[in-house]
DNA sequence: CAGTGGTCTAGACCACTGC
DNA sequence: CAGTGGTCTAGACCACTGT
């Protein structure tokens, strides 16, 4: 249970206002993990709002993980508390050219293969799917800064069967042809072996930044990919302020 | 411009059938990036459903890049497209348990300093700001999995002068006396030194991850934090669905 | 200056859930 | 079964911004 004496401090939209009120008094810490915060129809009465507004403020608050909220229970604040960070992963060529460098790409090889080993231990193909196996590179101003390794699906994308690979990326061609609809990341750093080495032009044994994304249409997965940064590579992932509206 | 035959199939709450309509035609392409969608209006009319509704749908799709608003011109399908995804960096000690592992703390070196050097050229202190400088690690089931490296400003924070960290991590300590009110993360891959390695229980030059994180409160930098994971450490992401909802 | 999205209201019904 | 949050409506006013 709490005190009611919410303080809006007038900048913005009321909503804002109540979320930051409401932050603030879980940041700090005047009411706490596992704590029940009151309920919309008491925030409404106190603060003369209408319950939309209210509602708009705490399920915002409960999206960025600060409170979870219980029908007939109430809205208690978080006790895994956890910091959010939205990473966004741009496209390399925006990513390049917002750096103000020339673009370029350079297919490797392109092979076309049935899926076995290690695809499908992981779970990510069913054994004997035909796939396209891509790696590539990309660089900024000559530069290496990202080198792909990836997977399609033909049995989900059979038009990747006829695409050469030789100037489009896979990337953007999968964007353009096919519609995901879920995807899903991990990170994690490696060690550049000799052949990750020489394509980024990093020395052998470099720690390099490695995300994997595994992409799905309708069920199906239609990509898998490795994209390998060098390790001096820094991704800014974001700014999140639980006051104010994260961006 | 745009065609106006929304599907909608009848799964869930309204505003998310009306997001899933509208991200499907994004992501098949028939409305393309650049492209004017329908106004608020013109959706309301044709799925007679009230603005409050499509309203809720329309800024949902623009809270994750899918669409960008403009008032007075229209609603429009982004053009830089990104793939979205949210990384949840959990307090260590939840994550260890998590896995169902005996968490335990080490701290390593304690000290108090002014900040010079390398913390004042990246602008994270002002130069001569009183820091305490704590080493310390993470194990679970006594293998270590996260080394920390952090300052925090006595500026910020008086009380960190006399709180020893010998049997408190530093984060959990300062979630519990200081309220932050913002952080921005940075991510990047490093090779472990052969302090880094000692205390990670890696080979001298294994790649490791680093989370870098500075924290606010009140414009005021409370701390510096790099977080080292070994590199097989790998921090599943999350998944991102522009059709339905995230999570 | 006209039209769009941003916000807000005062109702309403309902699903779920804790008691 | 009673009470909470989840959703929805049919209005409204206003800020901003293209034209």
């Amino acid at each position: 249970m709490t005190d009611l004496a919410l303080h809006l401090d007038g900048n913005g939209p009321l909503y804002e206002q109540i979320r930051r009120a409401i932050a603030l008094k879980i940041t700090r810490r005047q009411w706490r993990p596992g704590d029940r915060i009151p309920f919309e129809s008491e925030l409404c009465a106190a603060l003369n709002t209408s319950r939309m507004t209210v509602n708009k403020a705490l399920q915002s608050l409960a999206d960025d993980g600060l409170i979870v909220r219980r029908r007939k229970a109430g809205s208690f604040v978080a006790t895994q508390q956890s910091v959010q960070a939205p990473l966004t992963i741009a496209k390399i060529e925006d990513e390049v050219a917002g750096e103000g460098k020339a673009y370029s790409y350079e297919l490797i090889t392109r092979t076309a293969m049935r899926a076995e080993g290690k695809l499908t231990v992981a779970g990510i193909f069913p054994r004997g799917t035909d796939v396209v196996h891509i790696r590539c590179r990309h660089l900024a101003d000559g530069t290496p800064v990202l080198f792909e390794d990836r997977y399609i699906s033909l049995k989900a994308v059979p038009v990747a069967g006829d695409e050469p690979f030789e100037a489009t990326p896979p990337g953007s061609w999968l964007l353009e042809h096919v519609p995901w609809t879920e995807a899903e990341h991990a990170i994690c750093a490696v060690s550049a072996d000799p052949d990750l080495a020489g394509q980024l032009g990093v020395t052998v044994g470099a720690a390099c930044l490695r995300i994997e994304r595994r992409t799905w249409a309708d069920d199906e997965t239609v990509t898998f990919v490795n994209l390998t940064y060098p390790g001096h590579h820094r991704t800014l992932i974001g700014r999140f302020q639980p006051g104010q509206r994260g961006g």
